[in-house]
RNA sequence: GGCGGUAUCGUCUAGGGGUCAGGACACGUGGUUCUCAGCCACGGGACCGGGGUUCGAAUCCCCGUACCGCUACCA
């Protein structure tokens, strides 16, 4: 078996051909198979290297590798067609003599006039077929004078072509309806029809999956094939990926790239397994019934054990970000701290907390990292979520008109003071010296409950809300333990805390 | 317009001639006796419409409707 992805690099990577990547991957995977990645840059307007290079480094982030292609090399290439011009031509030039293509002058603006007559009279809009009966002679002649003519395939009249789509079953059509292709554009260039058929062809690809945009070309493709005398591929067409409006994916819905879902956070593993919940589901091969647990969350290996063409899911699905959250925040939950540590850095910085951590710094950070892991959607979440170690000022806290209300309490008042007093001779907090210290406030206050806990939380974190305590005041006196070089910004302690807390309570109320 | 594809909760789906039409995300309620997030429990919520076949149709067939794609010298 021999599968592909075949991205033309005029942009970033989709997470809708991602998708169709993915599944490319999982059936080369599962099945022992080759997976084979081609650039499909015959547009020379569109396509760039830079996009190429990103589409290859998103990939690879995915997690996606393939075994031949323009970097990894292999005995079909080269792998990028604007390398290939010299085979386009040569099949171009065999059509021709054998009188499958002819030569095609007519101009792109007689072309749209003739297409627009045709739609106003309610004809299919296909080729006319001016030049058709074009003799070989007339056509050489206009050439010699100086035309440059498009190469079109002759579409054989009054046929049906069918093909069973591995997804979809037998799908028909009559050659009627379909115009002749352009199949070498008046630059020389191939087009998209005719490359892909003489790429895949000699690439011997044996399943072509792609998506559903293409499947009224198959059969154009399957006639070239023909003329060609190359063996038919077996085919697969994957529903497109869609808005909440359930028009196609696009911009103004938001993220459609996969660059842009991983700046925002996600992590790769949870955007590929997301991906393969659109339109295929881990339980349908299995045909489990009860399911109820984590069916959904399987990691791509177990995927690539499972896929199946025939299960996947006949129409359109809808990308849900709520959905993909949960999905990751799975991933988050069970993914190594000092990966996310490190991963997380970048988003620290942008939030303004400047940090290069050494070692050290990402080890204490991978430490206080469980307590955002586990209640975050994204890794840009982080840093908010772990602002409170890094961030403190008493007296911006006490700025809060909330906070001065509930400091006006005597009880709370005397929970912040005794825990002022507590900290002053304490050593540094873990999670069981907090305990101990929570329970000397209360017996020395006769506080309990929120009217114990919540005060200390302002105090020591200055903010109302936040992580457990018992996680966040421990993590907290770590991080002003850290050395100095260990590439942190400085962390206050809560000993220090909770004296200027009191400090700036002073002079407050007076 | 022509041709092709698709149709189960808001969303992703399982199933498929007789089921209480199952699960997941989201949502709502309650719990987790510091808060937010999380987590747990419970709850509401669907077979596009119309015909036909059949004892019985969400399931099979036909028609319609809606949506998507192709109809490019884009891919």
């Amino acid at each position: 078996m021999r599968v592909r992805f075949a991205p033309s690099p005029s942009g970033q990577l989709h997470v809708g051909n991602a998708r169709t990547a993915l599944f490319n991957w999982l059936l080369a995977r599962g099945r022992g198979g080759t997976f084979i990645l081609r650039i499909e840059d015959t547009d020379a307007e569109r396509s760039t290297r830079d996009s190429e290079a990103a589409i290859v480094r998103d990939l690879r982030w995915l997690g996606l590798d393939w075994d031949e292609g323009p970097d990894a090399g292999g005995s079909h290439g080269p792998y990028r067609q604007s390398e290939r011009l010299h085979l386009y031509e040569s099949y171009a030039q065999e059509l021709l003599n054998a009188d499958a293509a002819y030569y095609c002058f007519c101009s792109t603006a007689q072309l749209e006039v003739e297409r627009q007559e045709a739609l106003a009279a309610g004809r299919p809009a296909r080729y006319a077929g001016t030049c058709r009966r074009l003799s070989r002679d007339q056509a050489q002649a206009r050439i010699a004078a100086g035309e440059r003519p498009a190469v079109r395939f002759r579409v054989p009249e009054n046929r049906d072509v069918v093909f069973t789509d591995a997804v979809r079953g037998e799908v028909r059509f009559h050659t009627d309806v379909i115009g002749d292709p352009v199949i070498v554009r008046a630059d020389g260039h191939p087009a998209y029809n005719f490359a892909v058929v003489v790429d895949d062809a000699l690439m011997e690809v044996t399943h072509v999956i792609r998506g559903e945009d293409h499947i009224s070309n198959t059969p154009r493709q399957i006639l070239l094939y023909e003329a060609l005398g190359f063996s038919l591929p077996a085919f697969a067409h994957l529903a497109l990926v869609m808005g909440p409006d359930h028009s196609p994916l696009s911009k103004r819905h938001g993220a459609t790239s996969v660059a842009e879902f991983r700046s925002k956070g996600y992590l790769p593993e949870a955007l590929v397994n997301y991906l393969a919940l659109i339109g295929w589901s881990p339980r349908g091969s299995t045909h489990g019934r009860s399911a109820g647990d984590d069916a959904e969350l399987v990691p791509i290996d177990e995927m690539a054990k499972r896929f199946a063409l025939e299960d996947v899911g006949h129409s359109a699905g809808v990308f849900d970000e709520e959905k993909l959250a949960w999905v990751n925040r799975h991933y988050l939950k069970i993914a190594d701290p000092i990966r996310l540590a490190e991963l997380s850095v970048p988003y620290f910085n942008e939030a303004g907390i400047r940090m290069a951590p050494d070692a050290r710094g990402l080890e204490f950070l991978a430490s206080a990292m469980t307590m955002a892991s586990a209640s975050v959607d994204r890794l840009n979440q982080v840093p908010a979520r772990l602002a409170l170690v890094f961030d403190y000022d008493a007296a911006a806290t006490l700025g809060d008109p909330h906070v001065r209300d509930e400091m006006q309490n005597d009880g709370a008042r005397a929970v912040v003071r005794a825990l002022a007093e507590e900290l002053a001779s304490a050593p540094r907090l873990d999670r069981d010296r907090f305990r101990a210290v929570a329970n000397q406030l209360k017996t020395r206050t006769g506080q309990k409950g929120k009217a114990l806990f919540h005060p200390i939380r302002l105090a020591l974190t200055g903010r109302a809300e936040g992580p457990e305590l018992d996680l966040a005041l421990p993590a907290i006196d770590r991080g002003a333990e850290l050395p100095a070089d260990a590439g942190m910004p400085k962390i206050l302690g809560n000993r220090e805390r909770a004296a200027a807390f009191v400090a700036a309570l002073d002079r407050v109320v007076d």
